[in-house]
DNA sequence: GCACTGACGCGGG
DNA sequence: TCCCGCGCCAGTG
């Protein structure tokens, strides 16, 4: 089991317009409790340089990774491209993920389950 | 093998 | 809602 190939391919299901978090992620790599491990490989480029790291907060809708980023203002302003509203708060840059989550489906699961398997990753 | 770190999550207060 | 403590586990030295 390759974690990383995994989140690979994971973060490449996340639509446009849409964000999802750390712990989703890791749940859909098969791994619940790695949500740590998902922002270690972004922050790394461990999964692949195009997987969308911009649309991936913490639970709280929170930009946790804006650090990572050429500079610390791009993934407020890929989101804002992609119709994503972001807000300041005063624990920082906050999206709303009752409106811009992403919502996947148990199929989703089950698809990448499959391309797992089948890839013997 | 050991201790520490970190783009995190969750339950409790 | 916010803050805190604890759990989690791959990497790193």
């Amino acid at each position: 089991m390759d974690f990383y190939k995994r989140l690979e391919l994971t973060g490449q299901r996340i639509p446009y317009g849409k964000v999802a978090t750390y712990g989703q992620l890791a749940l859909l790599c098969g791994k619940p409790k790695n949500s740590r491990q998902v922002g270690y490989a972004l922050r790394r480029n461990l999964a692949g340089e195009q997987i969308p790291a911009h649309r991936i907060v913490n639970a709280s809708g929170i930009l946790s990774g804006a650090g990572a980023f050429e500079t610390p203002d791009m993934q407020r302003m890929l989101l804002k491209e992609e119709g994503i509203e972001v807000r300041k708060t005063d624990s920082g840059w906050k999206v709303d993920l009752k409106k811009d989550g992403w919502k996947n489906t148990l199929s989703d699961a089950v698809e990448l389950r499959g391309m797992f398997d089948a890839m013997g990753i």
